[in-house]
DNA sequence: GCAGTAACTTCACGCCGTACAGTTTCTGCG
DNA sequence: CGCAGAAACTGTACGGCGTGAAGTTACTGC
């Protein structure tokens, strides 16, 4: 009975005043939620509270991301990102409703840098060489995985904790986008593949409908057989990515890269385009 | 300071003596280490306390495995553990020196069971029809997968929150024993694929010697280039299965199985051998 | 029977997410 | 201007977690 309980020894390490009056803000947070906000004509560029609040938002986000490249996805307690911005854990509550949507939220944002970082990649590479652009683009799927690990395991991973996604996946805008950035790599290849795919069973009944109102207007004449390569290509490059991520391929060689480069290579060669390498 | 802290408002449940003594064992726990039961003359059948001991470690590693079946494994806490068992928690540093210690064992003994699966596909299938064997153990390697989903992410996921791997990877034996078993399935295909690798770079040196101890014994007519095209297959399968498991394939496709099985059909063209399918 | 020790419990600590009840500070209206 | 209301934040509390230290019980071998 001594000592209480609740632990949480932490001093109160920046007290109020000192550092004082840090953030105020407005709009709807995760606590008020409807609010009387809409006074100031609902339209135009927004007032302060608002501004601080979207800087507190992405603050909070930030050291997120901090914390999680340093420590691992395990490190972003909403306790450990308060303590670095000198507030109560509670305060987050104002801005995320729960720990939970704050991941689910920090997920959306590394997938969506995940899918620039790949759709860049594809973007800048020469529009006439498939071989070359598909390579382009499956390296940048590695170098961003490689680089940014933690992020590979938020996406892919159990990303933290007693973390569910919730309904619907997490980041289905970005996986849409990796998943049509796929399917343009199929298209591009197609010409030269769709040869060896003559006896496919795939129809359009097996895809997700959400998935295909992205693909089938972005490559109207795209087969089902090609959306089953693209998933394939997927499959392909995620795996020996996921492992290398894991660090599993790590205890068995000592040359991912050039394990990774030999299968770029056979894909290339399996969707029969004319290789650069 | 009134209701005192350290939480755990877990009634005393089962109060010694009602049960009272479940066991008691012997042997050098984590705690005491070397102990003197040298006595008995170190050499024949466990005594009594040994007996209940090792009972015991099973009964851990079993309750721990059904909640991390029926809760995902972030289930697997001390806490609950012994709840189940009717012991404190503290109990089981008796028996393993850390929460990691346990998820060790439990990965070694999980990924032991999914190596014993592939392993036994392997040798069920028609020794002259490397097409149909490759098949056999790659269905396997995805079955296993979907039916210990939390198994599959304990091996090869971020297992379990704060887990890290100890140094070497969590599993090396059963780890090794999957990959000697792919280099079977290059091994097997390797006289019709070999004329695709003959340009191959790879070298010895590129692999683990822990990998190459197991698995030049194994295959000693195996080339290097047939080593790395048995962790590519590895890759190819991790990364379809993966993405199954983690759920991400299915907000894509409602056929994944379809999916694996197309795989399987490139994979097996793509290794030049006479198909079955 | 007695000393030693393995097995287990109790208590304590610091961490976590989160709920609830304040308190302060800003904002826009009258 | 003053004032009501709301937003932002703090304090306290609860239950859960892993784990350390110390104490208790029960079995073991001499």
């Amino acid at each position: 009975m001594t000592a209480t309980g609740d632990g949480n020894g932490r001093d109160p390490q920046v007290k109020r005043g000192e550092q004082g009056a840090r953030r105020k803000q407005d709009g709807q947070g995760a606590r008020g939620e409807q609010g009387a906000q809409g006074r100031r004509g609902a339209g135009g560029g927004l007032g302060r509270r608002e501004r601080l609040r979207v800087e507190t938002t992405a603050e909070i986000k930030s050291v997120a991301l901090a914390l999680m490249a340093s420590g691992g996805p395990d490190a972003i307690t909403l306790r450990a990102i308060a303590r670095e911005m000198g507030m109560t854990a509670n305060a987050i509550y104002g801005y995320f409703p729960t720990r939970d949507d704050l991941v689910t939220t920090l997920i959306n944002d590394v997938y969506t840098a995940l899918a620039d970082a790949v759709d860049t990649a594809w973007e800048t590479g020469a529009p006439l060489d498939p071989a070359a652009r598909i390579r382009s683009w499956a390296t940048a799927f590695r170098d961003w995985s490689l680089a940014h690990p933690e992020g590979f395991r938020l996406i892919y991973g159990d990303p933290v904790p007693g973390y569910r996604a919730p309904a619907g996946g997490a980041a289905p805008d970005a996986a849409r986008r990796v998943c049509t950035g796929l399917a343009g790599l199929a298209a591009a290849a197609w010409p030269h593949t769709q040869h060896l795919y003559a006896t496919s069973e795939f129809e359009w009944s097996d895809f997700d409908p959400g998935l295909l109102d992205k693909v089938r207007p972005a490559f109207p004449e795209l087969p089902p057989a090609a959306v089953a390569l693209a998933l394939r290509i997927w499959g392909r490059l995620h795996g020996l990515v996921s492992l290398e991520v894991y660090g599993h391929l790590r205890t068995q060689t000592v040359s991912p890269h050039k394990l990774f480069q030999e299968e770029l290579t056979q894909l290339v060669r399996a969707l029969a385009l004319p290789a650069t390498n």
